[in-house]
DNA sequence: TGTAATGTTTACCAATCGGTCAAATTATCC
DNA sequence: GGATAATTTGACCGATTGGTAAACATTACA
């Protein structure tokens, strides 16, 4: 007699890792498109290849799901975030984030997605996280670049509304993903677009920031 | 006996008008937040005030009132752009079109939001407008862009990904407020943010693309 | 190899979905 | 004020929703 839900059991089994791993990537394909309430469980499982009570075995609950990609984008997604080096020096440091961000647009657009849906929803799930962890994040990384202004190295700034533009302009790329093509034309809407996009960003923000003053 | 629905009658009655009015009001409340299949037509209904039936008596179908939403925040969202004049010099056009766009954000944040729903979800009900309409206008003040360049008014930059900076960065405001608010913590979350990030943005531009070289 | 735990599916449920219909109500105009 | 057109609603429909129950199949392990 099955007891319990696979979360339950003390040690996962394999086929419970194997098959949670298919369903959150079946999960993922579909709430960013739709957003939660615009997905179904029926979809999930017809795009992970397994019935609608299967899924339901593995995650309770279609909100079980939603929670457990959040939890897991949110924290790979501060990754660039966190890289961002105190001691690196102002230049390096801005350019290898916005490269680092926006290889994650190019490499994870789902997971950007996702992101931007819960957003606009207004985080109903995450609203928790974005006032703890990541303010906190934010907090101290703005203080990085605060000092950095303060010594001369960089323009005098908001380093919030800094950060808030390199977050939105790299994000584009994944989010409004359908926009740039459309407007690029087939012609530009190669892979090559991200290495364009990546020298524009750097240089409006090596330059907006005052930086290189050689 | 009522014959036609309202959209076939010649005349609009005052009524028609009204009623429209509250509808698309409400559906742009819902719409903007969940999305199209994450809206219900019984939710928008109770939004406006009015019976599930009567809602369909003055729009057919779901679709024909998100189509109508769309319209119209397509026309309006693209003003910004329109105005943006060849004739005047750089600088005052580019912090100009920014200010807009982010007026627009601040005033207008549940039509950036459809649209950016709409965008996620792959632009399913607008893709030939994208590759029509917008991208003729865009291709136009690309051109424009292009030529300042060319005459040493502003710093050689691919004009496309300049505009996609701009509607990244202002949009966000509206799209990502959320995100914005948490961030920026109660004491920043004033209004007054509109008017930090204008000053910002302006900056981030004028210096990027190397204008005032006085 | 047997058996208990784990995994899967068929059949189903109540609630909600988008939408219709006919009857009732209200506005318009002579 | 009455006829006619426009508006509104309650009752309802089949399809789909998130989720359950229980039988069935498979795996792991002694």
């Amino acid at each position: 007699m099955a007891i319990p839900r696979a979360a339950k059991t003390q040690r996962r089994t394999r086929i419970q890792e194997e098959k949670e791993e298919v369903i959150l990537e079946a999960a993922l394909d579909v709430f960013s498109v739709h957003g939660f309430r615009g997905s179904t469980i029926d979809q999930i499982a017809e795009v992970a290849g397994m019935s609608k009570p299967n899924l339901l075995y593995y995650f309770r609950t279609k909100e079980a799901m939603h929670r457990a990609l959040i939890d897991r984008v949110l924290f790979t997604w501060l990754e660039p975030l966190r890289a961002f080096d105190a001691n690196g020096n102002p230049e390096s440091e801005i350019r290898s984030y916005i490269r680092r961000k926006l290889e994650m647009a190019r490499d994870f657009p789902r997971e950007s997605r996702l992101f931007a849906n819960e957003m606009l929803q207004g985080a109903p799930h995450v609203e928790d996280e974005l006032r703890g962890p990541l303010k906190s994040l934010v907090d101290e990384k703005a203080e990085v670049i605060r000092a950095w202004a303060k010594a001369g190295k960089i323009a005098k700034c908001d380093p919030y509304h800094l950060i808030f533009s390199i977050w939105s302009t790299t994000q584009h790329y994944a989010d409004f993903d359908v926009q740039v093509r459309a407007v690029l034309g087939q012609e530009h809407s190669g892979e090559g677009r991200f290495e364009d996009a990546a020298r524009y960003l750097e240089k409006l923000f090596v330059d907006g920031l005052g930086i290189r003053q050689s």
